[in-house]
DNA sequence: TTATTAGTTGATAATCATTATCTATTCACT
DNA sequence: AGTGAATAGATAATGATTATCAACTAATAA
């Protein structure tokens, strides 16, 4: 599983493939969404997103900000981090189940470096007998920042 | 940590004696509510726990539900499962964290045997300078009924 | 080039789980 | 029995997300 940085022009080009293989059309707003997914680090929320682009896009409505997330989540494109005491958080760059560190204060989610789960998937399939496609695993606590107070 | 089942009897006297101490009052609809989920093995919703007690308190609200369960929340006798896509599901057994296995099929949710996470979770505290208090895994896939299908 | 058609945008309304509010009721303790 | 605090339940409010629909845009056909 590859998990070594990719930049965020490489990235939005892999984005851009997929919608066009798909058939789905780039438009300017599309564009402009799928960049700002390309280049986060920090797990925006569509909120976020939309906040950043109405300064470059006036007309720029939240609808599209979650259509646009919406049809990347059809196409394998992000990864969807769901919450329900806040708004849900996406992750652009890894668009496959990994683990996340979550500060419990000031709400940054990163991305430690990967692990290998493998074995402790098969384990808990043999022992409950589900068939396992995908997990999600957050760690929550304080980012080294929070700490400091 | 504790990891063997408890009886639901004992675990209902667990939670009345910690809301007890807390001096917090067991009412009938708290009891009823606090009943539900230490018998309960299949994380129920809100709206589930609201259902059962509907036939045999026909004045039960949800509201009463919520807060009864967030009562339990703050005194730490019940493990919240926040999910956006659908409604929050409860573990009043086993009120720390620990792994779950979600059908997406049918919606089960069960517990797997625990695994010890300490030495993963001190690999992350180290790799990422976080301070880990909590965390949540989950694991999605079919459990065995559904996956006869 | 114009017409046709499907896809997309953006404003707005709807949804739905959960929380907040407020009044009536119940309980604990004098 | 009386008093004050806690609780229950009805209802409204909240807030993120989705649904709806008319206006707009782009791609292709005539």
């Amino acid at each position: 599983m590859d998990n070594q940085k990719i930049s965020p022009e490489t990235r939005l080009a892999q984005m851009i493939a997929k919608l066009k293989e798909n058939e789905f059309r780039i438009t300017p707003q599309r564009y402009a969404v799928l960049r700002i997914l390309a280049h986060s680090e920090y797990h925006p929320s569509a909120e976020s997103i939309y906040e950043q682009l109405i300064a470059d896009y006036p007309t720029m409505s939240p609808a599209t900000v979650y259509k646009t997330i919406n049809l990347l989540k059809k196409n394998g494109e992000i990864l969807e981090l769901e919450f329900s005491e806040m708004s849900n958080r996406y992750d652009g760059n890894r668009p496959y189940p990994h683990p996340h560190m979550i500060c419990t204060q000031c709400g940054a989610i990163v991305d430690p470096p990967m692990h290998d789960f493998e074995k402790l998937k098969s384990k808990m399939m043999e022992e409950t007998g589900f068939t396992i496609s995908s997990f999600r695993l957050d760690f929550f606590g304080l980012c080294p920042d929070c700490r400091k107070e």
